[in-house]
DNA sequence: CATGAATGAGATTTCATTCAT
DNA sequence: GATGAATGAAATCTCATTCAT
């Protein structure tokens, strides 16, 4: 047995953070094997030990954005109980605060939607997130809608609306942070979303 | 006075558009100066004598893929008359084709995202464009209120709404065009910014 | 029209010489880019300006060769006459020389050998410089035998026999230069190849 | 004593015959320690416990290849019996058998010509193989002469004639598999040196 | 104005070798 | 003996920029 063992997780784990740490930074242009390597503490040959190639880092880099966002989304779900209005509540302040308290995390996975344009398959791991997200939105909508607390509204629909005004919403407090708090972009959204659904 | 006088802002649109076709088909990363020069049909060293270095063409670039985009909007408003609720859908309207009838212009435009969280001249112009659709969408939706047709919402927080929706359902639109389409979600984001104004 | 008209084939010409003469010197395994460039008096940037990588010039490298090696032959030949032994004579001396007076073409043929083995590329090229010299051989043979001067073999198989004896004693001739000379070398080749072909 | 006394020559024959297998697959500049290690079932790092360096490996698999085509051709020729043109029939039928049914051990022999041009080390083993090949050819020339039936040639000469066509000619069965089998190969090859033997 | 050859710095990638376990 | 992670030098290749013509 390996003298080892139980590392390579562990390298990987560290040079995929120190990607996304140089990709909040320094930009998706400005990101070179040499400073990912630089910032995770280990030689540049390493990396391709660990990864066939630099795209195998950034398509790394991305599941794991999108996973920390999955979570901080879906906790802020289980914390916020039954109510269908409490928990859309709990996820507009979720994912816009995400995109202030997890700042590098967010930035960088706007910085991978220029890129997804241009290859499927990091545009299969962001459907993914979205497929989950959708989800996540779609039961308490559908569950307040059968407890008659919201009008019949089709559920891809609200999704659509939901995930767009917060992804729009996080956009403009991540360029322009002066404009509006989190805390008054959570209510205004929240406002709108309410009225949406409202019978 | 020279034969070719007046030839130098046609080779600079000439080559801006060959960066904007380039951006769209290749991706941010995967622009280079000889295949821009290719697609503009002129040598690589020209490039330098319009442009000072490669950044300049790309705030070319965006520059004229904001005026693109504002363009769009504001003939959509013009066509619209003066009836608010007329005016806001043109609005939506407008957004929502503008990701679709004009692909390129929108994916360059996303693809600039990722850059401007590092770069404040690109994070300048697209507040410039910002700040004029706020004003575009500001018109209407104060004219709604003094006529008595919407309630009483802070402009700002409007225009953020309005915009965060219409950019997020863009993206929507954008990575996963087959969930739905402009018509349908022309009509769900109507719905919703009626419902969000409505008194 | 370009003010450097006709400069690409002379620097195509300048680098693949530079290849050759690194490859004689250093050998196929201790050949790289920059000593290419180094040789050739260029950047070494230059290089993939006028080959896609370096195999297409190790590529030209191997055509420039073998087209050497043809050129000699083929001029040995036009000398000799016509008399079918006179010609024999010219093609022996002519192999035999080229593995000392044109060592470095030689040694880099040699070591071609080896890449051919898994590159169906350059052995077309190879297969190409073989099937000239089995025509240059199998002129004479034919004319000898039509003549009465040798006896009826098959041309294949004379080419076969003639081309491998050369082939064999040009590498005797290389790895082991004090052991015969050229002229001995050619002298029983010739003995060799005279019985074999005697009526 | 050791459990594992007498591991080491077998570790290195294991090690040496992976890297004769990876030189016939993939060719001299294919060749990497880690593949070797792959091949060989072994971890890279233990190749250089065994090996000072990738050039002591390739040393060894030179040495064994050039082994292994001594022991084919002496073994034919003890097989064979007394009758000088038996053994030279023999010699004629091991070399060009070698190449087809030995085709690993041929090809890397070969790889190897190339790289002996520039190392004297290699170029020495190589020297080494070739004075057995001699020897053993010289004695069944000296015996066929002594007995009157092949002519007065010098033995050197001979063996230069001998080795160089069996050489040349089991490279274009390797090149060219589908232009003569080994059978017509060894008749012509038979009839060649029996013409050039015969009194 | 325009060309396209040329440069050279720097990016990604490979790989022989070392070494802690 | 054996492992395989780690290193770092060097290789190939890319590309923004310059410049003679």
């Amino acid at each position: 047995m390996s003298p080892k063992v139980g590392v390579a997780p562990l390298r990987r784990e560290q040079i995929v953070r120190a990607t996304i740490r140089c990709l909040a930074r320094e930009g998706y242009s400005g990101l070179t094997m040499k400073k990912v390597a630089r910032l995770a503490g280990v030689s540049p040959g390493i990396l391709h030990y660990y990864f066939v190639d630099k795209r195998a880092i950034l398509v790394a880099a991305l599941e794991t954005v999108t996973a920390d966002l999955d979570r901080r989304v879906a906790a802020a779900q289980a914390r916020s109980g039954q109510d269908p209005r409490a928990r859309l509540r709990a996820l507009v302040h979720a994912c816009l605060q995400s995109s202030v308290a997890a700042r590098e995390v967010w930035i960088v996975f706007v910085e991978f939607w220029g890129e997804m344009m241009h290859d499927a398959g990091l545009r299969a791991i962001n459907a993914g997130l979205y497929a989950r997200m959708r989800r996540l939105i779609g039961m308490p909508v559908a569950q307040g809608i059968r407890a008659g607390r919201f009008r019949r509204v089709s559920p891809i629909e609200a999704a659509a609306v939901i995930l767009g005004l917060l992804d729009g919403v996080s956009l403009q407090l991540t360029f322009d942070p002066q404009a509006f708090s989190v805390a008054t972009a959570a209510r205004f959204c929240e406002d709108a979303l309410g009225r949406y659904l409202a019978r």
